[in-house]
DNA sequence: ATAGGGTTAACT
DNA sequence: AGTTAACCCTAT
């Protein structure tokens, strides 16, 4: 902080900008899942990132930004809507409502991320729904009307909703409108959104600077970060004399998206201790980072000579960042991995630095069945043992159900209880890739319990009491679980009490 | 949000 | 084929 702008810290200012564009998204990602609501710190950093360009971000940030645009986008649709119930009259041509664009936007994102074609339908039906919903809501049903005719095309193959819709605009029935509406809200969008996003964003949830004390201070008071302050923020919280240098290693090594990967890949391979990670845990190579960079810094006098190193440490930074969240698209290294080499601006954030390690990791992801479900829905026999026959369920669409044309990826980081369950790993076979065509388990088939989330479900229970399960989720730290799967979970263990 | 009935994937 | 754990749907 000794100074000057240099081009050099114009440079590290552009890194350590991304790192913190980064937080941002996560940031904003997490209060959407958490809250249905945004923070206007997080948003307007954003925004004035978007007003003002100023330097080149790489692909995977830029795909995580649309994303983050689009959500932020229907979200602030939903806020500017107390109009629900009011008949307007008024003349005033005002955005009611979903704009149709944020279809457009969609298909944008949806095409960037891994989804099956049937997954992928569902949500653009839905987000059609919603889109004509909300003009209808407004009482503005011409308007709906012509949205609908718009965007379904008439003698076509019906579409998903495109049936019931009509039915909503022909019928006289009031009590069938309103069971209508109430029947697909826009909460329903929202959580499909959410639900349709979250395995990508797994991926995604890359908390940087998540650990630290300073950030989490400052958040209280909801001030505007930008870059610099939140450097200069650092160097507030951390008067030592080794700063700077513990300035890097804060945004080096508290990456525990990393850390993780790198853990798994020298476990895996440690047949190659050649690379630079293989020195133990993170706590300690930080430790050693620290002593290490404090013994350089009293050799290079601690100054200008530096900057350069930091900004080759945070371009490695940015460099991880990225191959970590390209994960995503990993799968299909080989053929396809050229897609998303995300070419940096001039200032070379993924330019310049050289290519070695360059995620390995791609291949230790364990696949799981491929399960190619035939298309007919009538040849489902489904011996009912006698109940009612249900032959609602063949027309009805449901959103877990066939999805032949995408892949199944076994994420799951850490599981070291459920290994048995992963005994046959069949790899999937390299003529069913598509372009971006993995399926991340948004439908994973099942995904069943660890002895760590019973313990917490016991013991939640014992604290709050059996029902009490939304309370129960919110103590712990359960993942992709909802209050009904604990509720299912909790029901199967009595069951096995008796 | 929860309870309870029903369905389904993945076992034996 | 039968069983079970996880999941889904719906009424309240």
């Amino acid at each position: 902080m000794a100074g000057k702008s240099s081009p050099k810290d114009a440079r590290l200012l552009e890194v350590t900008s991304q790192c913190f564009l980064d937080y941002c998204i996560y940031q904003l990602w997490k209060e959407f899942k958490e809250k249905r609501s945004f923070s206007d710190c997080w948003r307007d950093e954003i925004q004035d990132f978007l007003a003002s360009r100023r330097f080149d971000i790489g692909e995977e940030l830029s795909n995580k930004l649309n994303c983050i645009r689009f959500i932020v986008g229907l979200l602030e649709h939903q806020e500017d809507e107390p109009c629900a119930s009011q008949e307007s009259s008024d003349e005033e041509d005002q955005e009611k409502g979903l704009r149709p664009e944020c279809l457009k936007f969609f298909d944008k994102i949806s095409g960037i991320y891994p989804f099956s074609d049937v997954e992928k339908s569902h949500m653009r039906n839905t987000l059609k729904l919603q889109i004509i919903l909300s003009y209808y809501r407004c009482g503005d049903s011409k308007g709906a009307e012509k949205l609908y005719s718009e965007l379904y095309t008439e003698n076509g193959h019906d579409e998903e909703y495109q049936d019931d819709l009509r039915e909503l605009f022909q019928s006289e029935n009031d009590s069938f409108k309103e069971k209508f509406l109430r029947k697909h809200t826009y909460d329903k969008l929202l959580n499909q959104v959410q639900k349709f996003f979250t395995p990508a964003w797994k991926k995604f949830e890359i908390p940087i600077f998540a650990e630290a004390p300073f950030l989490e201070e400052s958040n209280k008071e909801r001030p505007r970060i930008d870059a610099k302050t939140l450097k200069a923020l650092y160097f507030a919280w951390d008067k030592s004399d080794e700063a700077e240098q513990n300035w890097t290693s804060v945004v080096e090594r508290t990456h525990p998206d990393i850390t993780a990967l790198k853990r798994k890949i020298t476990k895996r391979n440690n047949k190659d201790p050649t690379s630079s990670t293989a020195e133990g845990s993170p706590s300690t190579r930080l430790r050693q980072q620290v002593t290490k960079s404090r013994a350089e810094a009293s050799s290079t006098a601690a100054t200008s000579t530096s900057v350069s190193e930091n900004i080759q440490r945070c371009q490695d930074v940015m460099k991880n960042l990225k191959t970590s969240s390209s994960q995503l698209f990993s799968g299909l290294k080989d053929p396809y991995s050229n897609m998303v080499t995300g070419r940096a601006g001039p200032s070379g954030v993924n330019g310049n630095v050289d290519d070695n390690d360059d995620q390995d990791f791609t291949v230790t992801k364990r696949c799981k069945t491929v399960v190619a479900i035939p298309d007919s829905p009538s040849g489902k026999k489904v011996d009912n043992k006698g109940k009612k026959p249900l032959e609602s369920r063949s027309t009805k669409r449901r959103y877990n159900e066939e999805h032949s044309d995408a892949e199944e990826i076994d994420w799951e980081s850490d599981d070291d209880e459920t290994e048995t369950t992963h005994k046959a790993i069949k790899l999937p076979s390299p003529a069913k890739h598509r372009c971006l065509n993995i399926k991340l388990p948004i439908n994973q088939s099942r995904k069943f319990w660890t002895t760590e989330e019973t313990n917490w479900l016991e013991e939640g229970v014992k604290l709050y009491g059996e029902g009490s399960w939304a309370k129960i989720l919110s103590k712990y730290n359960f993942v992709g679980r909802t209050s009904v799967n604990l509720k299912d979970r909790w029901r199967n263990l009595q069951k096995n009490n008796l």
